[in-house]
DNA sequence: TAGGGTAGTATTTTT
DNA sequence: TACTACCCTA
């Protein structure tokens, strides 16, 4: 960048000052320099970058150039020499921003940022803060990080010791009240105690402390913990945190909206000095897109702001860049009828574009198939697939669209699904792991015990915790003890002292072998692979790969208690393939995300907003809703694509709906109805998407239902009967099925990665009709199968 | 102890 | 409908 951005330049206009050594060149290039990265930036931007010093508010709306405010600003930092990379505190909510942005701000400033240790999640700085200190509040620094598995097994372990029915009082249900505690900052003694007696027969203070006292035994904290721990680190230690303030000259938070009432905590006590100097705090998010009120994020905490940082300066970045005009205007007459807003009104100087549409369907299986094809026409367009999402508002609604898409054998990929870490094998994998290097670790150790299946049940398992419990030792050392005694019956007592000779000779390889291969050794030694090899179902082979995977991310790490640290906070493994595939996510998934094309199916009273969310949270619920459909809508830079269906199965049964009144409630203007002429209307609560339709008064004979009846009687005999030409239902006349032969032919025994194994019942082309041993009947297309 | 049968339940999800 | 968690039986 050069010459025209330089007149910007604030000095540019100053006195030239005397010439530097190295002459007039290098001195341009110092000058330039700083422009390079302002340089684009419009004024509302470069305010947000510039203004450095004292609490700063950037409400910055969908697609207005966010992130790249945040980055330019600690460019800016460093490139003015305010601060060094060790004295900025910038926290982001998820691993994927925090990664994002460090790539970005090397980007920006030409060099690596490795030397930024404090950029990373609430949790991660959380982390680094109380290992430092944790003999501060009463842990070792070893001290392990459980994740929800772990927490519910721990207080069920809890609630039994209490002597309390898990039945009537479940421990999932205990950690939903204690998350929701520690989200709000409070330790045990400042449960409201009214709240607290609504668990467990009045005993849920209790079981509350109880748990954090078994947490500490274990020498462990969960997520929460990382917060409320170093909360109370600064609270009771004023000489530490006097050391943070000193250390952070700079904070920046990410996504304020989405905080909680901890996290706001612990931001204003590293904020807030005793001093009462004005904190260089700049806080960006966007009130329009909180939606993770549900899970303790407050709203409030971004509307009270200025209150809280008196003197703050608010920045409203309202210019979009992503999106076409009638898309923001749909998406921002949709949000207008939010109260609780701060208020921004987005604006672009984008062209008009396509406008939104609105599209019904009879049913959702007749909007996964059209939805499809009109992902087939943009393809055929030339419309990169890695451009267009599904967005919807609840997973189960994924799974049609999946099965449409092995069908017509259109590639996709499913984000956040169950995360990589929570699969099972993986789980089992690091418990392994972590009984290794960490053999105090209980809650790990009782997890692989038995797995794979080795004759040490629960009654064994009773009888070390009983040891454990009374001798105060964990359970790996009870083990030991005990197989040297009478008290396990023979066959229990080998196969545990085999299982104990094994970790003690991981144990010692720890140090010897790298670490890679020691977790190939422990797997392959414990029986753990061979377990999976001989599993036959249909995840099986998916899961040896999940294994492969986990040891091939274990590369780069120091050692394997560094990789078990990393893996407890950064629980996602970057993923992508390469490969063009339509995404399929959840709305909430979707927050950050931009794509060209953006499919909204689902908007039914009964879905969307989720009747649930009304329930109880009432009106704050249905806002929340609806900053979930603008979240939606403004994903979208070209063609946002709203659809509904008349008839859902929910929970198995078939549910008559009716369109949501967030359809109702976009603006005529900038919106098209399309199709509505197949929605069969039911007559109740019609919108005026079915006043448009033209057979409203009969709805038997309107085309959609015809086409309706068609379709389903299409479908009937492709399943029932093995003619040939019945086949061709609708839509799928497009899919790639003329001219190539297939290998496989009926009666071949296939896998497939999504349904297992199965038998082939009919060939036609390319496609297959496979009778999938635990799936029942598909049609799959044959290049996602493969000989069993 | 392990596997099968049954009952109960069923948003959104990051760390 | 589909999954899971638990109980009961072999």
């Amino acid at each position: 960048m050069e010459s025209p951005e330089q007149s910007r330049v604030p000095d540019a206009s100053a006195p030239p000052p005397r010439p530097a050594p190295g002459g007039i060149a290098a001195r341009a290039r110092a000058l330039a320099a700083p422009a390079a990265y302002l340089a684009g930036l419009n004024p509302e931007q470069r305010a947000a970058v510039e203004t450095l010093d004292g609490p700063v508010l950037v409400l910055a709306g969908a697609g207005t150039g966010k992130t790249r405010v945040l980055t330019t600003r600690i460019a800016h930092i460093l490139a003015s020499g305010r601060a060094s990379p060790h004295q900025i505190l910038a926290v982001t909510f998820t691993n994927k921003a925090a990664r994002e942005m460090r790539q970005r701000i090397g980007t920006l400033i030409g060099e690596s940022v490795e030397g930024m240790p404090w950029l990373g999640t609430f949790h991660a700085i959380g982390v680094k803060i109380l290992r430092r200190h944790a003999e501060l509040v009463g842990l070792k620094s070893s001290f392990t990080i459980l994740d929800t598995d772990d927490q519910v097994r721990l207080m069920k372990q809890v609630i039994e010791a209490e002597g309390i029915d898990e039945k009537r009082w479940p421990a999932r249900q205990l950690a939903q009240w204690i998350d929701g505690w520690k989200n709000r900052g409070l330790t045990p003694d400042l449960v409201p105690a009214g709240e607290a007696a609504g668990f467990g027969n009045g005993r849920g203070g209790k079981l509350y402390g109880a748990y954090q006292e078994r947490l500490k035994t274990l020498n462990a904290v969960d997520f929460g913990d990382l917060l409320l721990e170093t909360i109370r680190l600064f609270r009771q230690n004023p000489g530490v945190l006097a050391d943070y303030h000193r250390r952070f000259r700079f904070m920046l938070v990410d996504e304020y909206q989405d905080t909680n009432t901890a996290q706001y905590l612990w931001l204003r006590l590293l904020a807030q000095t005793p001093a009462g100097e004005r904190p260089n705090l700049c806080c960006v998010g966007d009130d329009d897109q909180s939606i993770y009120g549900w899970r303790g994020a407050e709203v409030d905490n971004i509307l009270r702001f200025e209150k809280d940082f008196p003197g703050a300066v608010v920045i409203r970045l309202e210019r979009n860049y992503r999106s076409t005009g009638h898309i923001l205007a749909t998406a921002a007459h949709l949000i207008a009828h939010n109260e609780g807003r701060l208020g921004k009104t987005l604006f672009t100087d984008d062209e008009e574009g396509e406008r939104v549409t609105v599209s019904g369907s009879w049913d959702s299986g007749e909007e996964a198939r059209a939805i499809g094809d009109e992902i087939e026409a943009l393809q055929r367009k030339g419309q990169s697939l890695d451009e267009i999402a599904i967005l919807v508002r609840a997973s189960f609604q994924m799974r049609e669209f999946e099965d449409r898409f092995v069908t017509l054998g259109l590639p996709y990929r499913v984000i956040g699904g169950p995360r990589f870490y929570e699969r099972a094998e993986i789980r089992d994998a690091l418990a392994y792991f972590r009984a290794t290097v960490q053999t105090a670790d209980d809650l790990a150790f009782e997890r692989i015990a038995n797995v794979p299946k080795r004759g040490l049940g629960e009654a064994t398992m009773q009888i070390l915790h009983d040891y454990g419990r009374r001798n105060g030792v964990p359970l790996m050392q009870a083990a030991r003890v005990l197989v040297e005694t009478e008290e396990l019956k023979p066959k229990p007592r080998q196969t545990l002292r085999d299982l104990m000779t094994s970790f003690a000779r991981w144990a010692a390889q720890v140090e010897a072998l790298p670490h890679q291969e020691l977790a190939e050794l422990i797997l392959e030694e414990s029986g753990y692979t061979e377990m999976w090899q001989k599993d036959r179902s249909a995840e099986a082979a998916g899961r040896l790969e999940n294994l492969k995977e986990l040891v091939r991310s274990m590369e780069g790490f120091e050692n394997m208690a560094g990789f078990l640290e990393h893996i407890s906070l950064v629980m996602d493994t970057a993923e992508g393939d390469g490969e063009e595939k339509v995404s399929i996510m959840t709305l909430h998934a979707a927050k950050g995300l931009e794509f060209e094309t953006v499919f909204l199916p689902g908007w039914e009273e009964a879905l969307f907003p989720h009747p649930r969310s009304l329930d109880e949270n009432g009106r704050a619920g249905l806002e929340e809703e609806r900053r979930l459909a603008y979240v939606g809508l403004t994903r979208a830079r070209r063609r946002a694509k709203v659809w509904f269906a008349s008839n859902r199965r929910i929970h198995g049964l078939w549910q008559s709906t009716i369109p949501s009144r967030f359809v109702d409630e976009l603006p005529e203007a900038h919106v098209e109805v399309v199709q509505a002429a197949s929605y069969g209307s039911s007559g109740l609560g019609m919108s005026r998407f079915d006043r448009a339709q033209p057979f409203a008064g009969s709805s038997y004979a309107t085309p959609g239902w015809q086409r309706a009846q068609a379709n389903m009687a299409a479908g009937f005999k492709a399943t029932a009967g093995p003619r040939r030409e019945s086949m061709t239902i609708e839509g799928e006349l497009v899919a790639k099925s003329t001219g190539t032969v297939s290998p496989f032919k009926v009666g071949d025994r296939v896998f497939h990665l999504k349904f297992g194994n199965g038998d082939v019942a009919e060939v036609d082309g390319n496609k297959l009709s496979v009778d999938f041993d635990k799936a029942g009947r598909k049609r799959v297309v044959d290049s996602f199968v493969e000989r069993a």
